[in-house]
Order: structure tokens, then C-alpha cells, then sequence
DNA sequence: GATCATAGTCGTCTCTCTGACGATAAGCAC
DNA sequence: GTGCTTATCGTCAGAGAGACGACTATGATC
């Protein structure tokens, strides 16, 4: 392909790579994590990155992220717009695109836009190391972000930012949408539910207040019949995901 | 520049043309408006279309943007991340980005991928046609929307359904932000941010109650001292915006 | 089996905020 | 002045949130 730029001339474009990179994010151990690969290449070789890679000639931008993430976690996700053709409580994650970033010199080898998702999973096996990378990890959120970070090596690229991007729209999203149960397995109790509210926003919640507060709002969660007693004590109900999109009035994150 | 696909290359890549579409908004006549040009030059020649245009090789994505509207309108837009540097109550339009389209078929003459921002802007007086449009309009945005749509032809590409993500962003960022300010003057009274509630939301609100809720918020609205009858009626107090970026509790849209 | 620890679930009280709406204030047109 | 407009203040009932007491039902431990 031959590329020339030219001002007036609309088919003549500066070539620019696309890729996509991924944020995704579970809850592990009460701790909000995620996953990272480890560089095999310049640049940045040996540095922890998050997953990701080019965008193919003749695929989307949210199949591209979709294949990536099925070539690193074997997730299957469908893309966040449509809706779960599998209907409410249907597993696998949640995507949906989170932003773009295209600073000049954000790739030292060539002008790159990275077009990033955000996915949202359940608890999932330890990652195995695919394509390019050398190793996989799930890594708490708060070692790798703010002045306090535990890892003193930043990411790679700009992931670090990203990252924080990714994070920062998990935690507002789940306050007016039911997105939180992307985070359970199929399905969930109560309490479970807001285990991961409180290791998102890293918090604790009133049990009584939180459970009058999910089970009160119309479509957020459907009770499935069954009951657990995975956590200890009393048996809890188990739920699936109402599918609620958006919740009116939304959870409230204390002290904001 | 020789490109060249292959799948363990990371050196190589395919090329995409990448743009910047821009959907800006502003109330006028008590409703909310987004600014078309008609397009002089195929594909889609003589549709009307969202002002963009390609990303130069050596600017970031938000420069392309601000570039774009500057050439366009004329206005000056910090980019939404960083603050307003020339403090509160400061004119100039609010940009942020919006989302991310590369449907592999969205634009008939190659593989282009665009990132749109959104730009809320005051008033403005009628756009001139700049570079290749043959001409500048702001639209309404419930002639552009939905299936009761006045004018029949779609806009050209994906722009139907970039501006429809544009509105429902906008729709949505007042409700909980302190944005709606950017639709107004430097200075505004409190009835005239409730009509930019009112045409962006397509509602009637009620005046006591809003007036209660606005004043009540801390960080939302500073008094300049000023009073002003540009509305008729009895003298209004004028404001400044306040600055604040999140509004806890929100304004409430009416039974959504 | 009795006791304890754990987690789940229901209720109560108070306070804040909202929605509905009455009442008053201060301009302009005539 | 009267009438019309818009702005602003107040009142009241109801919904929802935070704080917290009380009770329930399981497994673990003695």
C-alpha cells in the first residue's frame, strides 16, 4: 500500500497502527485485580503490560478486543451494547469500550492508537501466558496504582493510565448499573454481591442496609430458588442478575 | 513507508486512516442543537455529516480535535482532563472524548477508525463552512434522532448513531456533573441553566424546586454579584459556574 | 448435644432530600 | 395604577439512606 499525505487530497492518510489493550478486572481474595502480561519483546521487554494487540485488517474494533481476550483467558464476552443473547445470569464477562489513547510518542516505534475495552469477570483461574507474552498475572489494583505503589516498575507504555482509566469506570459504573454481578459467578448471594462492592470501592457496607438496598431495587436481582451456605453461617439465597441496566435510585458510594 | 502483515512481527502492522468526529452541542431556542456540515466531496457528497477530519501524523488525538472546532467554529476548547486554566466561570466550550467507530466498513474507501469527542458549547452565532464543506448548520437534535425523524436522509457514515452516543453522553453528564454550565455564558441566571436542563432533557422542570436544588449544592454555582432582566421578569441573580465536577447527590431527571 | 462464631435477614428510628405547590418580590408593557 | 412575567422563599408529605437492634439458621468446637 502506498501512503501519501496531502492536504486536500481525503484519500491520501498518514498511516497510523491501531491496536486494541484490555482492562480486565475481577475480584480475588477480597482484593480488586488485573491482569497482566509480561512484555517478551522490546520495547518495553520484561515490563508487565496489560493484554492486547493489533487490530486486524478486516475485524472490528470490539472483535478484536473480544479475540484478544479469548486468546489470553479463554473468555468468551460479548460485546457490551447488544445484549446477552443468553439472557439474565448467563456467565462470561462483561465489555464494553473504554477509551482511546494516541499520544505521539506513546509507541516509540511507530504512531500507534490504542483503542482500550474494559472487561469485567468473575473470579478466574490463574492466567496462562499467551501469544507474545512471557507470563501472566493478576495483580491487586492497588499495587499498581497511586504514589503508594507497592511495585516500584510502572507499567508499560501508558497502561498505567489506562489502567487507572479502566478502574476509575468500574467503580462509578456499579453505582447506578448492576454491572457488579459481572463480577459473580452465575450465581450469587447477597453477601458475595457485596463483597465485591466493598473490594471495588474499598469500603465496608452495612450488610442490613445493602442487602434491603439490592433486594429493594425492582430488576436487580432475580432469586434463583437455591441457597448456599459457601460462606459460613446461615444460608444465604442464591440470585442472578436481573439485568437491570440502570438502577434509579443508584447505589451510593459512602463518603464521596 | 512499506507495510507488511505478519502475525508474530510486532515491527509490521496494517495501516489505518485515523479521524477525529466531532459532535457539538448547544442549545438554542430552547433546544438542544448539534452543529452539520454538508459535505462538498464524495463518498456521501451532499449529505450532511458531523465537522471532523484526519489526525495529523505528528498531533495527539484531543489536538486533532481541538484543531478541528478551532477551524470549524472558531472556539477555543481546553480538553476536558486537564482544568480550565484560566480559572472558573471561564468561556469556552467543554471537549471530552466521546468514543471510538472502526467498523470495517464505515467508510467505503479504506479502513479508517474515528475517534469522536464531544463539545458542549454556549450559543454560537451560524457557523461558517470551513475547509471541504460546502456548508454549516446546527440541526435539532430530535430532527436528527429517533424513528419520527423530520428530515429524511440520514447523515453520512456512522454519524447517526455517533451523534445519537453524543446526546445520550451529554444527557446523562448533567445529571451529575456541574457540565450544563458549559451550554451558558460566563455569566447566567438560574432560570436559564433550568432552560438548558429543560431542552437537553426535553422536560419542564419546576422552577422552586430546581432553583432549591441548584443554589443548595456547594461547588456548583458561584453569585457574581450581578443581577440582570435579559429574561424579563424580576431581576435574577447571575452566576458563574462553580467548577464543581461531580454533584453528590445528582440532579434527577424526571421518571427516567 | 450445648455452646459459640459466623453470616443472613427483618425492623425501627431519624434525618435528608425530593416533588408538589402556595405565596411573595420586582421588574416591564399598557 | 393593572396585568404579566420571571425570580425567590416557604411549607408539607413521602421516599430513601444511615445507624443500629434483634432474630435466624447453619457449621465448628468443646
Amino acid at each position: 500500500m502506498i501512503v501519501a499525505m496531502s492536504r486536500y487530497d481525503p484519500s491520501a492518510f498518514p498511516p497510523f497502527a491501531v491496536t486494541v489493550d484490555l482492562v480486565v478486572l475481577t475480584v480475588r481474595e477480597h482484593a480488586l485485580c488485573a491482569l497482566l502480561v509480561r512484555r517478551g519483546e522490546p520495547p518495553y521487554q520484561g515490563y508487565w503490560a496489560l493484554p492486547g494487540g493489533f487490530v486486524r485488517p478486516d475485524e472490528g474494533l470490539a472483535e478484536a478486543a473480544s479475540r484478544e481476550l479469548a486468546e489470553e483467558t479463554g473468555l468468551r464476552a460479548p460485546s457490551a451494547p447488544g445484549h446477552d443473547a443468553a439472557g439474565p445470569g448467563a456467565a462470561g464477562a462483561h465489555l464494553e469500550q473504554l477509551a482511546t489513547y494516541g499520544h505521539p510518542q506513546r509507541d516509540p516505534r511507530m504512531r500507534v492508537v490504542s483503542v482500550a475495552y474494559l472487561v469485567l469477570a468473575p473470579d478466574l483461574p490463574t492466567p496462562r501466558a499467551g501469544g507474545d507474552a512471557s507470563g501472566a498475572r493478576w495483580a491487586p489494583v492497588t499495587e499498581l496504582l497511586g504514589p503508594d505503589r507497592a511495585d516500584g516498575v510502572p507499567l508499560a507504555f501508558d497502561h498505567g493510565l489506562i489502567l487507572a482509566d479502566g478502574v476509575e469506570r468500574a467503580r462509578s459504573k456499579i453505582e447506578y448499573s448492576s454491572l457488579a454481578t459481572a463480577f459473580c459467578a452465575t450465581e450469587f448471594t447477597v453477601g458475595e454481591l457485596r463483597r465485591v462492592y466493598e473490594a471495588v470501592w474499598g469500603v465496608v457496607l452495612d450488610p442490613r442496609n445493602f442487602h434491603r438496598k439490592v433486594t429493594g431495587t425492582p430488576g436487580f436481582l432475580l432469586p434463583s430458588g437455591g441457597t448456599t451456605t459457601r460462606q459460613g453461617g446461615r444460608p444465604a439465597q442464591l440470585f442472578t442478575s436481573g439485568g437491570a441496566n440502570v438502577l434509579n435510585p443508584p447505589m451510593l458510594r459512602p463518603e464521596s
